[in-house]
DNA sequence: TAGATTGTTAATCGATTAACAATC
DNA sequence: TAGATTGTTAATCGATTAACAATC
């Protein structure tokens, strides 16, 4: 681990990269008010999460918006695209499968676990759907780095437990449960209901 | 507003209503250290969390778990459920109008939007796919309270610009896009392509 | 040189957590 | 009373941001 890069910025890079993205492709230089402006982030702010990056920016003058996006999509790891793996053939494992967004971003779905045996074979979006057994030979066979679980609550523990024994290091967990996992497994918790909760206290207050 | 409670806090109180709600039913007490087990959270952050909420435990005994998913919920602001409309009827869209995690805590899915007339008029989990110029009056009749974006990036600031004008205050956008809204709107954003590539960084510098 | 913007410092703010007095 | 656990204090840690010297 070379310079360890703070949880907050490492959040913010993936947003500055979308920036970037979505900058006017004449447009060379890009200065930290600017892309803290488009990305809704205070300048100061914006400069010290790129100085974890080195310094690389012209003063007087602003950063290379093209090696900019290099410098970030190196840090986050992100050379060639990355096998994911879903477990959860329901209704949002399959939205998951179809999302464009992750396409766009290097992502490519490789795998769709479930156990009812009624959904084993079916094909979504292109990937057929395969029986959670077959996970650890699938996951070495297509390169799977990333486990995605939007399987109901119960069975999310076992889901995170083959993910793990299969050889996965990073799961996105969508399943309304808390995971434990041998430290070396990073996990991070997606609860769509409990967004819907947080926006309710704060209409709340303010009303 | 009386009392504001930390962020990080309110972030953290729906985890504990979860972790209530899935505890055993015999179970009329529980310590800030049972409590912080089940959240996977500091027992310590628990009291301080709690603590938020009024005083409300026993020394030496612990809180009492009915009272507490009482006073929890209350903070939260659900009193009835609530309405929810969903503007793009996009894969991930369908997906969340069929989200069973919705009811189960409340939140009911009222209306769905978009603008392409070959959706209109479909079925999504027996809500009907409206144009997105019913929404004023929708919003209004059926009580939505809050809105959830799932349309592509470029479409997702007009969304959220009728969802303002309409009388929404919390929205959860789901669209890879910086959103401008008054203020006293609440925004949460959910990238999910962002959170693959948080990930990509832990995978990163632990190998 | 004049103007602009970076990279960094230091002040401030908010969140975490160990420790413990209060008290059931 | 003895044992347990809350509620709160205070120390610590990490994140934010204004300010500015460095420098293009």
């Amino acid at each position: 681990m070379a310079g360890a890069i703070p949880r907050a910025t490492v959040a913010r890079l993936p947003l500055y990269l979308q920036c970037l993205e979505g900058m006017h492709v004449g447009q060379r230089i890009v200065s930290s008010e600017q892309l803290g402006r488009m990305a809704g982030v205070n300048s100061a702010k914006v400069r010290k999460d790129l100085s974890h990056l080195g310094p690389h920016g012209t003063r007087g003058v602003g950063y290379d918006a093209e090696e900019l996006r290099r410098l970030i999509s190196q840090k986050l790891g992100r050379t060639g695209p990355s096998g994911v793996a879903i477990v959860g053939a329901g209704n949002l494992g399959q939205a998951l499968a179809g999302y464009d967004g992750f396409d766009e971003r290097g992502f490519r779905v490789a795998a769709i676990f479930d156990t009812d045996t009624t959904k084993i074979g079916e094909s979504l979006n292109g990937i057929l759907v395969e029986h959670i057994d077959e996970m650890a030979d699938v996951v070495k066979d297509r390169n799977v780095s990333i486990g995605i679980i939007t399987t109901p609550p119960e069975a999310a523990q076992e889901a995170a437990d083959r993910l793990a024994a299969a050889g996965v290091r990073s799961i996105l967990n969508f399943a309304p449960a808390v995971l434990r996992l041998p430290p070396g497994v990073e996990v991070r918790r997606v609860d769509l209901a409990t967004e819907l909760q947080i926006l309710g206290y704060y209409q709340h207050v303010s009303s």
